[in-house]
DNA sequence: TGGGGTACGCACCTGCGGGTAAGTACCAGT
DNA sequence: ACTGGTACTTACCCGCAGGTGCGTACCCCA
């Protein structure tokens, strides 16, 4: 409960959009699970340093939902569960990509530094 | 107050992008100003059906700070106010552009009916 | 035998994003 | 004289997004 309530009447294609990567962690995720491909739940944890684990859960659930991400449970234990991205995720994240150089160029521009923590930073945008 | 604080460090281009678009009507903003190039305050709220005037006004405000548009004021009686995008406004909207088209096509595919109210639809995405 | 890891579920709480409504100073039209 | 339009400002209120923290069932390793 809580969760959805949204594909309300769009007024265009953006805010549709919009309302599927609304979300503070939700394009992060994204962005993570298109750069590794396939990650259980506590690497993505690791990999979003500041998310809670319950704003983790529920943004997966949701886009989950949504059909931007694959949940693939594999019943034994302790528990694995691996996420990945659908077809319809791949090509939101393809969508996404001019949005994150024109971000990348504004950060350049005013000066914000980014936060990295892995060492596994310098690829780029 | 409790307008910007934002601009904190960024974790990539994507969350600094989307931190200027965040809020339920900007990219409608953006949206709006692209097509009609230059729009006065009031004419901007009869084209965006449902924004009040407080949100209408602090949107518009923060995008002014954060250079994507520009505030042309004349001063004369009856007050007039001509709002226009900057050109990292438009080169923002023109990154927009593939998620827009993406997200057109995803309700092409849930069926999310748009809500036009102006006659001037049909014009595509 | 106890600490740590895996993948969650649930209850509680706070902040703020956004809505509502009223007020302002001035003028044009009827 | 009254209504309506222009571009706001200010005060108040509320819901929910998101954070914190605890509990769970099971296993591995020291």
């Amino acid at each position: 409960m809580g969760a959805s309530a949204r594909r309300g009447p769009y007024f265009c294609g953006i805010d549709a959009a919009m309302d599927v990567v609304a979300g503070k962690w939700k394009s992060l995720i994204l962005w993570e699970l298109h750069q590794h491909g396939t990650r259980r739940f506590a690497e993505l944890r690791r990999g979003l340093p500041g998310v809670s684990e319950k704003m983790l859960i529920q943004h997966l659930r949701e886009m989950e939902e949504d059909g931007l991400v694959h949940r693939e449970v594999y019943h034994q234990v302790p528990p694995k569960v691996e996420y990945s991205l659908t077809e319809d995720g791949v090509s939101l994240n393809a969508a996404l990509a001019p949005l994150g150089e024109w971000g990348t160029e504004r950060m350049r521009r005013i000066g914000a530094g980014r936060v990295l923590v892995d060492g596994a930073a310098a690829t780029g945008r």
